[in-house]
DNA sequence: CGAGGATCTGACAACGTTGTCAGCCCGGGA
DNA sequence: TCCCGGGCTGACAACGTTGTCAGATCCTCG
């Protein structure tokens, strides 16, 4: 900036003022600033800018679990549109569900002054946070609560989906419905656990004997969903809580040739392509997304208002259930 | 720091120098301002602090088309991993295949003085990144080539998975083959082209009249595989450019219950569970950003050397083509 | 004709940090 | 005894930019 403003003999404030539009700016004075800047290649260093200003960084951070699921570049993507809209560019890192790099994750990017967060919480304390929120930096979590620390929340309703969806199993006639599960150490795997038994001690029919639990990918559901058909009762439907759970289950019923009804959490590409049909309850990720990170750019515009709880819906697609 | 600095009862240097831990600081004095430091939640400011030091950002800036597209959601997490081996943070912008816009974006990454750029072209000329790069910003290009700019480069060999696909076809009696694809303003279509053209040239079968251009999503490829089968003498196998059409085509050809050979260029999550059998040409997206991201942090720590073109090798998924 | 405002410009300090350098203290060798 | 070097500390300037303020010029209006 100083070479520019020796070569077009100016101070290095009218230089600022060209690069920056301001107002009281000669045409000419302005033009041979232009002119200077062009020569020289000079570009405004945007740290040095913000540093000074003490304005915003006009960055946000975003923290997931891991970039490359799906889900959560659908949420990136989403939340980059609304950051596009609001000029802001987005700084990702990845906590890998590991609460101790998350806790690292979320302070560096503080320490890069990023505006604002957006986080899909890894661990169950964010008590670290406070100073930060305190100072001024405004957080939403989503998909997730915070914990230990009043905040943004936006949530899907996981709980009065999977509620939905077994009321409709129940509604055909099924009295013995398998539920397939990860852990329930993860939240949201709580909360559509809640809603399925919900539903089925409303009809009387809870039983916990047809939960199966540490289902981590599509091999282990399929397994499990033979055990389980193998057994002398078995289940007439099951119900999957995610959708990596939901393929191995196809997988296993349509190679038995099984009628059994299907009924999973989350929906993804190609489903309706599946050799088997099952109904999912669906919600719309990018609302999600896009949601919070609406609230987020409110808070940063200066909203100070009570931190706020917001469901997402979610939708029972029927793809067919058959009766009992 | 200031303030850490009076509470702690030394000069912000030996502040600085504590949170730096640089040596020469008697431990006692180290705890005063460590309990400083604590008490009143000081966090150094990165960009103060790299504003100083002319150092690194310890950022680098990621160019792409679109997060939320799986292929590019991959390679932004490849990519996000090497960048947490070399402690750095990542910076993500969609260019949404605008060239005004990733200019734009490109400009706006290298102002927040990003430590080095991976680009995905979204347009053909490159030479405004010339100052940038020599001024120190490194620059690596993949998937796609840079324009005007000499510059590194990774690319997935295009040409010569095509051409050992259609080979493939080809020696299975196939003399008529379907060639789908969007449009060859796109780099990637235009290599995937020519090396099924080189095979069917090869064996004397090049047919301009079986290439269809222009099908942008799965509904149009389904259209357009029914059109060719419908001529009086059809194509027995086709060429899905990229999975999108693949897809179409899938669903075309089983509605029909058709025999005709498939071969797509890009594999996708779920491929072996579809309807109709299909065999890809694949490969690695994270062996390719990886690469690249591995070539870019060789750059950033001072490597020289002339720039680089490296291709990805593609691998013939076999999953059965039936002969003629 | 002078006051007051609008327009335009630049000197200077400051944002939060770190590189440079000078200075202090202390122990050990000449 | 003096000198030297290593360990430790702080004053100061600087990174590239912009906020503040004051000064200069010109126009308008009473």
């Amino acid at each position: 900036m100083v070479d520019v403003a020796a070569l077009a003999g100016v101070s290095v404030k009218t230089v600022s003022r060209v690069v920056n539009n301001a107002p009281y700016v000669q045409p000419e004075v302005a033009q041979r600033v232009l002119a200077a800047v062009a020569e020289l290649g000079f570009r405004r260093n945007h740290l040095a800018s913000s540093l000074r200003s003490g304005q915003a960084t006009a960055t946000i951070g975003l923290l997931i679990e891991e970039i490359a699921n799906p889900f959560y570049a659908t949420i990136a993507g989403a939340v980059a549109e609304v950051a596009s809209e609001h000029d802001t560019m987005l700084l990702i890192a990845s906590s890998e569900e590991n609460p101790a790099r998350e806790q690292q994750l979320l302070r560096d990017l503080c320490a890069r002054q990023v505006d604002g967060l957006l986080v899909v919480p890894a661990g169950d304390d964010h008590a670290f946070l406070r100073s930060e929120v305190e100072r001024g930096t405004p957080a939403v979590f989503l998909d997730r609560p915070a914990g230990g620390l009043p905040a943004d929340t936006v949530l899907l309703d996981n709980r009065g989906g999977a509620r939905a969806g077994v009321r409709q199993l129940v509604e055909l006639g099924h009295r013995r419905v398998g539920i397939l599960l990860d852990s329930t150490a993860i939240y949201t795997m709580r909360e559509r656990l809640a809603g399925a038994r919900d539903a089925l001690a409303a009809a009387g029919l809870a039983d916990d004997r047809l939960i199966r639990y540490g289902i981590r990918d599509p091999e282990t559901a399929a397994r499990v969903v033979g055990e389980l058909l193998d057994e002398p009762e078995p289940p007439s439907a099951f119900f999957a809580l995610n959708n990596r759970i939901s393929l191995g289950a196809v997988e296993e019923l349509h190679r038995r040739g099984s009628a059994a009804a299907l009924l999973g959490f989350d929906d993804f590409d190609l489903s309706r392509l599946l050799p088997y049909p099952f109904t999912v309850v669906a919600y719309d990720t990018r609302t999600l997304a896009r949601t919070a990170a609406e609230l987020l750019f409110r808070r940063i515009q200066g909203d100070r208002s009570a931190p706020r709880d917001l469901l997402i819906p979610t939708v029972l697609v029927d793809r067919g259930l058959p009766r009992r």
